[in-house]
DNA sequence: ATACAATAGTCGGAAGTCCAACTAAATTGG
DNA sequence: CCAATTTAGTTGGACTTCCGACTATTGTAT
């Protein structure tokens, strides 16, 4: 399977030094590369644990959310807002969701434009294994000391910043 | 358009002190929850200021690494390993970029099996005007001092390191 | 009160990612 | 030297994301 073998040098290293010889100052090219390499690593580290379960990362988020809400359910359009990701993309993850019973969609009788996504036992029992599965791995995150993370999550705050009243 | 509206509190903090209370320890997941966002964010703003030019970041990434070999051409595999994406990713990366004129393909006659990418001038137009986009927007980071920027960029190395000789 | 605007959600389509399976070519081992 | 393995790349399918466009419902303003 090529494309995943390990290589003997850092490449985002490498474009750094190229860049700095002949772009300019490399410091954000090299964070934003490496940001998205990152997310790519944990995402398909996620998923790859959370398939027993089958669901995704984008999918677990969902049912955190859920569960993280007084009455285990939300109207889809605030799922939106608060995982940050289009409403096609909250339909969609629904629509899996409920499709694998995890998850009910409830018409709302005060706004009948509006429909909850309401955990269901499954969605729960589901929801709880797959938090254990991603806390055994530390979310991918061992090699990072508590300060790290924490100095990390502070740095990365400041770009999500614009999306909420600081 | 909703989804895409402003917070007045920050959904992941929100998020960590509820896993406090019910979970545990939650730097990790802060941690990984931001790092998603934080790439979402940034690869819709990179797609932004690209589209001008007829790319996406990843099309942007391999006209980028093209430029810095010494030929202005690699090996299909070679783009996968230093961007660290699935063959299939490359394949379809390139046949766009050969659709729109910005790269060849180039059959290896040393080992038949190989096929080559290369810019062509066109390709080297839009990459030089990719790079002014996107270093005038400094990749979405003038928020960050340039001490952070290092910061950050060291300890994701450390998580990407499963991918290289340190 | 009635037209106009904003909001909630869905549908279709494009782009990116991955995986599994496949062909063709090169390498290796008995 | 030939069979078995490995490597390079492509194809088809699944999933996630986004955007644009659309329906239905609610809110607003004259």
């Amino acid at each position: 399977m090529t494309g995943r073998d390990r290589l003997d040098f850092d490449p985002i290293e490498r474009a750094g030094v190229l860049w700095e010889k002949h772009v300019g100052e490399a410091s954000a090219m090299r964070v934003a590369t490496s940001l998205m390499r990152v997310q790519q690593l944990l995402n398909a580290e996620f998923d790859r644990v959370l398939k027993p379960f089958d669901i995704t990362f984008a999918r677990y988020e969902v049912l955190r959310l859920l569960s993280f809400s007084r009455e285990g359910r939300l109207p889809l359009s605030i799922i939106g807002q608060r995982l940050m990701v289009h409403p096609t993309s909250v339909t969609n993850a629904i629509d899996r969701l409920v499709a694998a019973g995890l998850v009910a969609r409830v018409p709302d009788d005060e706004d009948r434009r509006r429909v909850f996504a309401s955990l269901t036992p499954a969605g729960k029992r589901v929801l709880k294994q797959g938090t254990k599965a991603l806390t055994d791995i530390e979310f991918g995150l061992e090699a990072l000391t508590k300060d790290e993370r924490d100095q990390t999550f502070a740095v990365l705050r400041t770009i999500r910043a614009v999306d909420f009243d600081d």
